[in-house]
DNA sequence: CGGTGGGTTGAATAGTTTCAACAGCAGTGG
DNA sequence: CCACTGCTGTTGAAACTATTCAACCCACCG
């Protein structure tokens, strides 16, 4: 019963300035808080908790996730800098958040927050548009989730988290685990594993680093991500790397 | 870019009374405007379209779905009476709505929706806890379509439309086609009719017509949905429903 | 009475999961 | 300094489950 995640920003980037030109308004509430760091696993609040706080994400990456009786995660979105987290309007937060990374924050009294909202006419505008954005989020993560096959899946996920980055060998960041990753596309770590080995193998990506994965050929990852099957999709080279794209 | 579901009503009934004793100040918004009526099947508005209605469903159900590009659909939700469908702080609609049954519906501009909205601190809590209800709607079905088996998806969703009624012998409605539920579990038409008569021949439902199944052994298919093996949970009756349980 | 849409069932296939082993790396402590 | 341990991630083989493609049933309708 509340609402705290906040994970896309669909026409803005989320880099420090284009995020203050465009939600100087909110975050203007925050900016005058200390920013709090937080180790990087540690649970910033529980889901049931008393939803007393809401926070800006000011650096780092956090996971939303809800457990399951028995034992299995859900993780429901991930967190960055710019979004809002605590957002509620009812008296519970209905998942846990932690710290993926390590983390700045600034925190907010959730009482003086509803206030500046029922005060401030603009302010409530931008939370309407970002519970909105929200809302898009999670109805993307839903049509992430019913895509059939772990192929569809990964390369979707790889451009929702490249988050609109254009052009030739893009690097995204991937601060999260395997499991991480597995928990939120609805399946296992090693899938996630053998799906990654499948696009590098097909030259699509290169892992230089277990949290960098890096974009080869992005039409090919798009097409793969549309539907299209990844033999035919990555047709130019046939099994490995040996010859580069001409596109890349 | 919108925000127009709103399918589930955590705390009160959906049937009149309730609905309107919670939610005076909602719908007295509409209750002056006409009820329209709608075919079964006919098409509300298309994702895309400029966000310029605001609508309240008076009675029947309509399913939101997004197209993925290559033909294949997503249901995102149910809308059923007291939903509001088309509330949006973006300007367009980021799914389409058709109506599932024949369907009574009141319409109200969005601009004067907006209006009444910045005018009555009321109503606008109201509107905000109808949009967390909603994001925990999204996040429901985020958890269901990451739920693994086919068996655990398809009673969680029974659940979810029984919508807290309890007792032995649950009727559950449902006027959408298994074309409609399989595409809201994420799964294929062939495996929605499997897992259902799998469910019937060991006594936990039944069928007495299309769009009506019956919960004969509640407790049996709260255990699956919590992901209890169906063969472990339904123990006391084999394979098939010769021996009436206990508690039935 | 044939056609159509919705639904069920069967058999083969394809894909993910499961279980298990192992590799790489960081931190710890002798 | 190096073995030891724990954690994360990768890989392999077998088991399993959902999908695919097909046939078929049924109710409704012109």
């Amino acid at each position: 019963m509340s609402m705290q995640l906040s994970s896309v920003q669909p026409t803005k980037r989320i880099s420090t300035h284009d995020a203050t030109a465009c939600a100087a308004n909110l975050s203007s509430l925050f900016v005058d808080q200390p920013a709090e760091s937080v180790a990087s696993g540690r649970t910033i609040f529980w889901e049931g908790d008393k939803a007393t706080q809401v926070f800006e994400v000011a650096e780092g990456m956090l996971r939303a996730l809800r457990l399951l009786r028995d034992g299995r995660r859900v993780i429901v979105g991930f967190l960055k800098p710019g979004d809002l987290v605590g957002v509620s309007f009812k008296d519970k937060y209905i998942y846990t958040v932690e710290a993926v990374t390590k983390v700045a924050l600034r925190r907010f009294p959730r009482h003086l927050f509803e206030g500046e909202i029922a005060r401030q006419p603009k302010l409530r505008e931008m939370i309407f548009s970002k519970l909105c954005d929200e809302m898009s989020a999670a109805q993307d993560q839903t049509v992430l989730l019913s895509r059939r096959s772990a192929d569809e899946k990964l390369t979707s996920f790889l451009l929702l988290m490249a988050n609109r980055q254009i052009g030739q060998h893009v690097e995204v960041n991937l601060p999260m685990t395997r499991q991480d990753i597995a928990d939120y596309l609805g399946m296992t770590i090693e899938t996630v594993s053998r799906t990654t080995t499948k696009l590098v193998s097909h030259g699509i990506v290169a892992v230089p680093d277990r949290h960098i994965i890096t974009i080869l050929r992005m039409e090919t990852l798009r097409s793969i991500a549309r539907g299209e099957d990844l033999e035919a999709a990555s047709a130019p080279t046939t099994t490995n790397k040996r010859r580069l794209p001409a596109n890349a």
